[in-house]
RNA sequence: GCCCAGAUGGCGGAAUUGGUAGACGCGAUGGACUCAAAAUCCAUUGAUGGCAACAUCAUGAGAGUUCGAUUCUCUCUCUGGGCACCA
């Protein structure tokens, strides 16, 4: 036979599955459908390195599988290639930037081809052709022409709501249009408005966040130049995605996607229930706050205002300290539009500290109490997230407690904490009844130096301060000065302060056997002298007294969370952020916080609502390479769209691909093109990768996007294989627009991608990403040309899990290498022989006894176990361990004298997925006419994967001593005689009493001895 | 700071309804084949002690539950990712 040359190989193949149209999607298909989707790429200048291919060659295996199988699979490929490095290239150069992207697709499709991907490229789309933007031009304007109908809870067409407006509401009908549209901006689900941007007034361009860097005073410039960078507010497109946060949040739930997606998007999304309380002034102008800790309102010491509160103006004319107010509110807002830049980039924002100014003269008042409290004006308050003012509780939040503490204004405690103690020897017994007791906690310092008393138990490991319970009618602190005195036998005692709050606690008392519900006061002593009784001898026998160094306590005492708390806000003066009991709240007081949230909302008139942190997107680039937006500006001030027929509108050729100066996009120099009104800015870079998952249904459709019956039949992606970084930018904005589509009737699905696998990264060996900086990149092509596609593929996916990160070792793919030419010569030895020499080996006819049959037969249960583990790997993405069966496999057939010619088929038919071309080659070899790939998938023979014979451990005390062979169904007792009978566990029984034996069918005996 | 994930030989990794830790691969050492080399095959390869049989220790650290813990619980350390004044 031939000799293996993978170059030879893999190209005839390829130009074979090409020519043969092996892997061309059915169009009209009775079989089932399966979609196996790639995030398509964006096409840059430098290519794929290995890191690239490892989801695409994870979805290849299993499309191909689900390919033998029988299914009809969409498995496309396609390019996103509007964007900045196309365009930067075509300024650099002074091109189109389609000419860049031309190119730089062919290389990425001759990287792509030469590692035999089962890709249908008869439906390859690209986002730049004018054919496939037209597409994304036209949601847009479904999305432009629709608004979110709360009631129905859905999408609906903008004529509804005018037909709506024009019933409820009188005046709209004689509303001049511009004052009509002005009102439907609010509305619309694309919308113009006014955002910052990052301009740089030296280029005369707005940059993108990776276009700046921090010079050496760590202030933003461009990295071009190095020209500063500054905040400006601009005109742009929004897509009003926060009308969907609710649905975007709660359908993650019925999704099979990786959890920590889930949780990317759910915290992106950051919902939060709370309430909306209005706190009237002394100057007639109500302060909204938004808070979700209503049960913290009788905690309230003052009210704080963002600089950037849209009504700041009022408060302020109307402030005795208004000159001195606007100017702290001039550079507070500098120093947050800084900070904005740093987030942006991913770099702290710069917690300098919070910053703030009283509104002198101007009061706030507590609705519910009609305390009068002082209004502030903080930096540490966000505009842009619920009202823009808060309610200030510094006893219960961090941030307001930070704050009260630097300007020195006033602390409320009004929540008392509760310990529910759950696990540990002093955990609430779930079955006992709680007893309730008033209780006394006395920490107590010494009388000369920094130390303090604490008990250490020795029940328990229970380590805390002194603590009694108050016998009734007592006073308090001659309570404490008892118990101190019986427990330490100290005498001399000084009484110093009291927490003005309770501590409530629930936990089991070992000593008593009672479950406690304990409310405590604490005292704190300081001893006078070191004058101390002899303790009784039961107290002596309950606890050691030992004096903790006041560096140390926090850690003595921190196996107690109340005990912890208490040393925290005494000597910390820590705030208590959790929820507990009311106090100091009038006849709220008593109640849980969950409890207490409703009813003092309730009680001031409040309103319950949900706020989320994500923001509205920006549908707007200031820039030329992208979709053209298909709207028009009319000279009266109104937007209209540019009518479907006209479609697409396609962007216009320039002189120059610089910007212009003004931050406008390069349209905006384009006569023509502001003649006709239209925007200028772009869509952005995620617009169109929004739907294209979609177009492959039906690539080249002129009447719709796609045809309902594809779109009918496709249904959504069954799996969809890409980067996790993905999750908050085109993983979003695919579920906003699929539900968009779903709700105006387009699509059949709320969700377009049912499961999700997030590929690991592929780092250098040197441990850092892939990447022409750190020169440390390998190129797939010169893999191949080397080892092979074969080799290439099944390196990836053993290298780890398919999920993990893993580095990339050149020398480790010798071993996949090795792998595939021991399948080869295994298939010269099959072949060597004379077929007629293998047919009667077909299970069944074999004859117990001989070893070589006994050996075909060992053979063939493996087989049938790996067959049986490959399919579960694959459907798993377990490629790992699959390749390693396979490896295991392999070995034994090349030790094998016989092997059955129709086993070894099966085998390079569950290896066919992994290495398409060396299988391929082999099957035909063996006189196939038709594909491997398409050639069906083996069965596994249950009866064959069950083990008669099978060996177990024997353990004495949990450790293995012996090991026996038992039949696969021999009773637990006779399995048990036979292990005791062992000679080696005999050895260890001998003269010891076997206090108890257990048997786990079909892995193993544990013998204990006493 | 908060949230999530993870930590296993020289290296990549395997093993979970709690049941023989280290599959498979790389590397390393020794051997067979060869004039020689490559390739291939065979053997050994967690650590320590022992000629050996074998024993002890070992899954980031410490505790706990259990006949038995890489797997479950708690605390801590480190690494990666996400968020970052979201009230």
């Amino acid at each position: 036979m031939k000799e293996y040359d993978h170059n030879k190989i893999e190209k005839k193949w390829q130009k074979f599955w090409d020519t043969k149209k092996t892997y061309q999607t059915e169009n009209k298909s009775k079989k089932k459908k399966f979609y196996v989707l790639d995030m398509f790429p964006y096409p840059s200048g430098s290519g794929l390195h290995v890191g690239h291919p490892r989801g695409y060659i994870g979805s290849d295996i299993y499309a191909r599988i689900k390919r033998m199988q029988g299914f009809n699979v969409l498995h496309p490929m396609g390019y996103d290639a509007f964007g900045l490095p196309a365009e930067q290239y075509a300024i650099e150069h002074n091109v189109h930037p389609r000419k860049a992207v031309e190119k730089n697709v062919k290389t990425f499709r001759s990287q792509l081809d030469k590692i035999g991907f089962s890709f249908d490229w008869s439906r390859q789309v690209n986002t730049t052709d004018p054919e496939y933007y037209k597409w994304t031009q036209w949601i847009f304007l479904q999305i432009y022409n629709s608004y979110y109908d709360a009631e129905k809870n859905k999408a609906r067409p903008i004529s509804e709501l005018i037909k709506k407006l024009e019933k409820t509401d009188r005046n709209f009908k004689k509303l001049s249009e511009i004052e009509k549209e002005k009102i439907l901006m609010n509305y619309r689900l694309a919308y113009e408005g006014y955002s910052e941007v990052n301009w740089c007034p030296k280029l005369g361009t707005v940059l993108a966040n990776d276009e700046i860097v921090d010079d050496k005073d760590g202030n933003p410039v461009s990295e071009r130049g190095g020209y500063p960078v500054e905040k400006k507010s601009m005109r742009q497109w929004f897509m009003r995605i926060t009308a969907y946060a609710d649905r975007l949040a709660s359908d993650l739930d019925g999704l099979n996607w990786p959890q920590h997606i889930k949780e990317i998007q759910k915290n992106w999304i950051g919902i939060s229930h709370g309430s909306e309380i209005e706190f009237k002034t002394n100057i007639d102008r109500n302060i909204k706050v938004f808070t979700t800790r209503a049960d913290t309102l009788f905690g309230v010491t003052y009210v704080v205002l963002s600089p950037e509160h849209t009504n700041i103006g009022e408060f302020l004319v109307q402030s005795q300290n208004m000159a001195e107010a606007s100017k702290y509110i001039r550079e507070a807002k500098e120093r947050l539009n800084k900070g904005d830049m740093n987030r942006e980039k991913g770099l702290p924002a710069g917690e300098a500290g919070k910053t703030g100014i009283e509104l002198k003269g101007i009061k706030a008042i507590n609705p519910a109490n009609g305390e009068e409290v002082p209004v502030w004006i903080g930096d540490y308050v966000l505009a842009s997230y619920g009202t823009g003012a808060v309610m200030a509780v510094p006893a219960h939040d961090e941030r307001d407690f930070e704050f009260a503490k630097k300007y020195n204004l006033p602390t409320k405690q009004v929540i008392e904490p509760i310990f529910i103690k759950k696990n540990g020897s002093d955990g609430v017994k779930p079955n006992l009844e709680l007893i309730e007791r008033n209780a006394v906690v006395c920490v107590v310092e010494h009388w000369s130096e920094k130390k303090f008393l604490c008990l250490a138990w020795k029940k328990n490991d229970w380590k805390g301060f002194v603590v009694g319970g108050i016998e009734n009618g007592e006073n308090l602190i001659s309570a404490g000065e008892r118990e101190i005195k019986e427990e330490t036998g100290y005498q001399n005692l000084e009484y110093i302060k009291k927490l003005e709050y309770k501590i409530h606690s629930q936990f089991y008392h070992e000593v008593k056997k009672q479950n406690r519900f304990a409310h405590f006061d604490v005292l704190y002593f300081k001893l006078k002298d070191s004058e101390q009784k002899e303790l009784a001898e039961e107290e002596k026998l309950l606890h050691d007294l030992v004096w903790v160094d006041k560096e140390k306590v926090d850690a003595f005492v921190s196996t107690d969370e109340d005990m912890q708390f208490i040393w925290r806000v005494f000597i910390k003066s820590q705030a208590y952020l959790s929820d507990g009991i009311l106090s100091h709240s009038n006849q709220f007081d008593g109640l849980t916080s969950e409890e207490a949230r409703k009813k003092i909302t309730e009680f001031v008139g409040g309103k319950l609502v949900t706020k989320y942190k994500m923001r509205d997107a920006i549908f707007a680039r200031q820039r030329y390479w992208g979709e053209p937006i298909p709207l028009i500006h009319k000279k009266d001030g109104t937007v209209v769209a540019v009518p479907e027929k006209k479609l697409p509108l396609v962007l216009p050729n320039v002189t120059s691909y610089e910007p212009i100066g003004t931050g406008e996009s390069p349209l905006a120099g384009v006569k023509a093109w502001v003649k006709g009104g239209y925007e200028t800015n772009t869509m952005p870079g995620w617009a169109g990768s929004s739907w294209y998952f979609l177009r492959y249904m039906d690539p080249k459709n002129k009447k719709s996007f796609a045809d309902k019956k594809n779109i009918k039949y496709w249904k959504d992606v069954d799996l969809y294989v890409g980067g996790q970084e993905h999750a908050t930018g085109h993983l979003l904005y695919s579920r906003f627009w699929h539900k968009f589509l779903y709700d105006s009737g387009y699509v059949p699905t709320s969700e377009p991608f049912k499961t999700l696998k997030n590929q690991g990264l592929i780092m250098a060996n040197d441990g850092r990403k892939m990447s022409k900086r750190w020169g440390n990149v390998v190129n797939p092509d010169d893999i191949v040309k080397i080892y092979g596609a074969d080799t290439l593929r099944i390196y990836e996916m053993f290298m780890g899990p398919f999920e993990e990160t893993v580095a990339w070792n050149t020398d480790s793919i010798i071993g996949p290498r090795r792998f595939i030419e021991k399948v080869w010569r295994i298939g010269e030895k099959v072949m060597a022989k004379p077929k007629n020499n293998f047919g009667r080996y077909a299970f069944g006819g074999i004859q117990q006894g001989s070893s070589q049959n006994h050996s075909l037969v060992s053979l063939q249960k493996l087989l049938h176990k790996t067959i049986k583990k490959v399919t579960e790997d694959i459907e798993a993405m377990r490629f790992n361990t699959a390749v390693s069966a396979m490896m295991i496999l392999a070995s034994e057939m090349e030790k094998s004298e016989n092997i059955n010619i129709e086993d070894y088929k099966k085998f390079l038919q569950i290896l066919a997925p992994f290495a398409p071309h060396v299988t391929e080659e082999l099957w035909f070899s063996l006189g196939e006419k038709k594909s491997i790939n398409i050639s069906g998938w083996p069965k596994w023979n249950e009866k064959l994967i069950k083990d008669e014979e099978i060996k177990i451990a024997v353990q004495i005390n949990g450790k293995v001593r012996a090991e026996i062979e038992i039949p696969a169904d021999m009773l637990e007792a006779d399995v048990l005689d036979l292990a005791e009978k062992n000679e080696n566990v005999k050895k260890w029984t001998e003269g010891k009493i076997i206090i108890k034996k257990i048997y786990v069918k079909g892995r193993l005996v544990n013998i204990v001895l006493s």
